[in-house]
DNA sequence: CCTAAATGTCTATTAATATAGACAACCATA
DNA sequence: TATGGTTGTCTATATTAATAGACATTTAGG
């Protein structure tokens, strides 16, 4: 598709590095450097851009930390990781199953866990009475030992109380649910927007500043539609798209 | 929900700037500061992001630029603007119908188009030989006014001839299917990611460098689940959010 | 009509970004 | 084993981003 030149900008508020960090990023994500399973040499980049080359080299410095490149003195700049997870987004969406065979280990940790009165937002997804009591789980999730999700979940407390160690020893909240006695639940709306990383979730998914996170925000409920869950997860954007199936 | 500090990050390739004129704009987006219309003062901001007040007048002069907040002497900051179009994605999605009563006037401009044949990945979607006919349009959609989205999609040559003028009378996909014989046609999958904006969209878009990006790769079918149409869409992360209801 | 609370403007300094050029070190391979 | 292509390192300089402080100007309200 359009190879357009599409080049960078300056005096914009995002250094020159990291504009091409995030260019060179998508291009291997996109499977443009599969030929040769490297990146194109730092001459070359630079004169792409119309930067310098210590520039560039900024920008592959940047994914050499990321673990996504790793350079070579003598041979060039070897493509590491080359990866975007796929989330499906499906009435029946849940995250272990999502994921699949895209990653041999999964993991889910529990952050923190809270007891607290749900505020007006809440308690109106949650069809509840304002000030009511809900759990809240701060979970991180990972995929072959990388995080790939940040989320702040949150679930009524009469009627799911002990979900905390429930959720710690599965590491699930389809397991979790489980062992409270609720079979099955069902996806019913999700809100996905983009923001920059913010500085909790920088250091919990492991991101470079500068990130770009994909915001979910969805609700759950049992199979006669009562809800059981509302949950804000964060993805890097680099990593995660989603589809949606209908 | 979580107060959070969330503090701003240096060195990142980021200037602090931008991040805090990207916090304010959510938090504006978000109705933090609905009670008063105002943003809160520089010296309180200034605080709380733990900067000078000098870059947060950089981050506010950035956001008036964008026409979201309006400082005036002696009196404060005003937000001027405060919006965030949602997009349903649906079986049955639809551009114009989606914004619905969102916005007054709504706009769909045909910036180019293009026959050509179709690449292995598009022929692969529209399960169409590779090489074969496609016709391209590349579209700008706008809701009062401001761009919302910016479009590159592609229709199968042979059915649809034709379509690149019925676009253009109508400012409508729905029209111009209509005009071409389909009554009715289905969103059978929607991939979102997330990128940095490049500089093609922020000059059509009319955004700021280093704004975020929201891409929608949708594929539509007729009513007999043979594909009509594959697009590509970017939408400013800012103002856009997608909800799938299921 | 004064005052407090804002934003507007100016000067000066430090730190981070970007450019420029030269050359060393290393690797693959002809 | 020589050579071309590549990354690594160093020095120097210019531009942009961020801090710091002082003071002017405007507005709303007592």
């Amino acid at each position: 598709m359009d190879t357009g030149q599409a080049n960078v900008h300056r005096q914009n508020g995002v250094a020159l590095w990291r504009q091409i960090a995030d260019r060179i990023r998508a291009s291997i994500a996109n499977g443009d450097y599969d030929a040769s399973g490297k990146v194109p040499p730092e001459f070359t980049l630079a004169a792409q851009f119309g930067v310098n080359r210590h520039t560039v080299r900024s920008a592959l410095a940047a994914l050499a930390q990321e673990g996504i490149v790793r350079s070579v003195q003598g041979r060039g700049t070897l493509i590491e990781r080359k990866e975007r997870l796929n989330f499906p987004i499906t009435r029946r969406t849940r995250f272990s199953e999502g994921i699949g065979d895209q990653a041999r280990e999964k993991e889910g940790l529990l952050l923190h866990s809270a007891r607290e009165p749900a505020s007006a937002d809440l308690s109106a997804r949650l069809h509840i009475a304002e000030g009511a009591p809900v759990i809240r789980l701060e979970t991180l999730r990972k995929a072959d030992r990388r995080p790939v999700s940040r989320s702040t979940t949150w679930f009524p407390a009469e009627r799911f109380g002990g979900i905390e160690e429930a959720y710690e020893k599965t590491g699930s909240i389809t397991a979790a649910f489980r062992k409270l006695g609720l079979a099955d639940y069902l996806r019913v709306s999700t809100e996905v927007t983009a923001i920059h990383a913010d500085g909790a979730d920088l250091a919990d998914l492991q991101l470079s500043p500068g990130a770009i996170i994909l915001v979910a925000r969805a609700l759950n409920t049992d199979p006669d539609g009562v809800p059981v869950q509302y949950a804000i997860s964060r993805f890097p954007a680099d990593m995660v798209q989603f589809t949606i199936e209908n």
